[in-house]
DNA sequence: ATTATTTATCGTAATATTGCGATATAGTTT
DNA sequence: AAACTATATCGCAATATTACGATAAATAAT
C-alpha cells in the first residue's frame, strides 16, 4: 500500500503525471520562472533567489531535471540549469488539446 | 518540517503548483481523460472505468475537485462530474505563455 | 597545498499521499 | 419500511515528499 498502481495506466497517462507531479510544487514553479526570466544557463544564482536551504533546491533541481523540465550543464566549478523545452513542450501539448477537445465537444455540463 | 513553504511563494506560483500537483497522479489524469471523452456529466461510472477500489477513486475525485479541475453535482443517488474548465484553463494558459516566452527568448542554452 | 566556492548526497524528522476495508450517508426502488 | 445503489468518510498501514544540518566531492582561486 501507499505506492501509486502505475502499471493500470497509460504510457501517456504515466507521462503526463509525472511531468505535473514535478510542477506540483511551488518551488520548483518558481524555479521554472526564474530560469525563464533570466534566459539561460544559470549557475549558482538559483540557491540565492529562493527562500529555501541549498540542499532542499538542490532535491526540488533533481526533480525537475529527472521528470525533463529542466538540463544541467556542468560548467567548471558551477552547474547551468536551464529549461528543457521538450517537458514543457509536452504539457503545453496535453492542456492546448484536452482545452480544444473540450471547445469541440462544448462540454455539455452540470 | 515536511510542510510545503507556499508562504514564500507567490499567489500564481502556488495556484500553478496546486492545479499541477492535482495532476500528478495517472489516476486523476485517467479521470480527465474519461470525463472528456464521455463529454458528459457522468454519473456512476467512473469507478467501473479505473482498476482502483471505490474509496480511492472517491479520493481522487475530491482533490480534482478542491484543485478545481472538475465539478461535481448531486443528480439523484448519483453525483455528476465533469471537467471545470476554469482548472484545466489556467494550466493551459500558463504552459503556453511559458513556451512562447522560451520562443520569443529563443532559449539559448547548454 | 590550502582555502574558498558550488553543488550533491546522507541521514533524519515532520508531514503528506496512496490505497483500501469497513462503515456511514443519502437517495431510489420495491 | 426494507433493500438496493451510489458516493463519502473513517481509520489505518505502507510509502513518498519536504526540509535541512552535516558532510562529501569537485573545481577554482590564492
Amino acid at each position: 500500500m501507499g505506492t501509486t498502481k502505475k502499471e493500470h495506466f497509460t504510457e501517456r497517462q504515466n507521462e503526463i503525471a509525472i511531468l505535473a507531479k514535478a510542477l506540483g510544487h511551488p518551488a520548483r514553479v518558481a524555479i521554472l520562472d526564474y530560469l525563464l526570466k533570466v534566459n539561460a544557463c544559470i549557475c549558482g544564482d538559483i540557491v540565492n533567489e529562493l527562500p529555501l536551504a541549498q540542499p532542499t533546491i538542490s532535491q526540488h533541481l533533481k526533480e525537475l531535471k529527472n521528470a525533463g523540465l529542466i538540463k544541467g550543464n556542468v560548467e567548471g566549478n558551477a552547474i547551468c540549469y536551464c529549461i528543457d523545452e521538450k517537458g514543457l513542450g509536452k504539457l503545453k501539448d496535453y492542456f492546448e488539446i484536452m482545452m480544444n477537445t473540450l471547445e469541440i465537444k462544448k462540454n455539455e455540463c452540470c
